[in-house]
DNA sequence: TAATATACGGAACATGGTTCCGTTTGACAA
DNA sequence: TTGTCAAACGGAACCATGTTCCGTATATTA
């Protein structure tokens, strides 16, 4: 947060309209993504957001930055989600699963989200360790919790698991034979059965 | 099988050459699969099997059906493997795990293909479509064999318990922290916990 | 108000799927 | 064997999409 002047350079202001197209890039992006799902075209969000393409990738070098700057708030929520559920009076098993179905609420509801998390195109894989970054340390703890309580077994990583999730919410919209939430409950009650 | 000889006119034997090419193309096919992934660009194989790229359009109408034709045996194989399985002496539960370990070394290993089977692309929906009418009605027996047998719980549909199977093959290859298999033995172990 | 760095827009380029069209060739009959 | 022609072919052309470049416009500051 404060890397700019940790660089020991005083921050040089951004121009209004710099800032003005910024958010307006966000706002068209949310937008865009809801009705035609993260791989809508780029042109698609410029004329959304009234600028050229080129100021897209003046402010987000990649793609992926793009996607991280829209849903960057949420994945914080969700990390401090696990955070306070892990230090609440919530059984350890049971605050894993209510994080993870949190998660899965959060994933499955962003058309082509999941999809792309999982993508191997190396335009997104700063996405990818973006969430995986911030969510799997969160994870991890909660996953511990219930491996100490006894309450499941010890074998399973927290990235492994969180990359299953993810990539049982692929596809779950549009399909109504498809519930990934039903999928992901199924998963984490197999975390019950010990090896 | 017989679709041709029913339609009531015998069938206009092709040209040796087209014969010829379309052999050639399965062969480029699957080799590039295999090397390139199952999203290979269409020029890579055409030019590996020494034809043009309109020849693959003339001989498989959609991408989907190219990839149709390469693993058409190997996903029959699949599908008499679960009916065997069903007919043998193996308790259900154990038949169901067995059929769906041997589905996920099939499909985690072809490059690519988890992903594209999951792709809402229309391109693929054939694709799909195949996988699906082959071998659902395949694990909706084993499936209901388990849940008779008291041995599972019975409320898990098998197009989703696919669909989620398939969703867990994504990206199986090349990442040595996530193992499909093991997910997926976590995802079927679920299905011993009764709701 | 003038000078300049910053930011901008859209054309241009790269890549990959798909279609079109003029040419070639296998099959068959004379 | 040769002539005919529908079948099949190759690759250029077309379209869509991501990405970069460059000449132009403008916010800022002196």
């Amino acid at each position: 947060m404060a890397d700019e002047r940790a660089a020991g350079k005083a921050a040089p202001r951004k121009r209004a309209d710099a800032r003005r197209n910024e958010q307006a890039l966000l706002d068209a992006a949310a937008a865009v993504f809801v009705t035609s799902g993260v791989e809508a075209p780029v042109r698609d969000i410029a004329s959304r957001a009234g600028v050229g393409v080129a100021t897209i990738y003046r402010h987000f070098p990649t793609r992926a930055d793009l996607i991280t700057a829209v849903y960057r708030h949420q994945v914080e929520a969700c990390a401090e989600a696990g955070v306070t559920l892990l230090a609440s009076d919530v059984p350890p098993y049971e605050a894993l699963g209510r994080w993870v179905n949190q998660f899965v609420d959060f994933v499955a509801t962003k058309h082509g989200l999941a999809a792309v998390l999982q993508s191997d195109d190396p335009a997104f894989q700063s996405l990818h360790a973006y969430f995986i970054d911030r969510l799997v340390p969160v994870c991890a703890d909660l996953l511990r919790a219930a491996a100490d309580a006894g309450e499941i077994r010890s074998d399973i990583d927290a990235y492994e698991l969180m990359r299953g999730v993810g990539n049982l919410c692929i596809g779950a919209e549009g399909d109504p034979r498809y519930d990934a939430r039903r999928l992901v409950e199924l998963l984490v009650a197999g975390l019950r059965h010990k090896p």
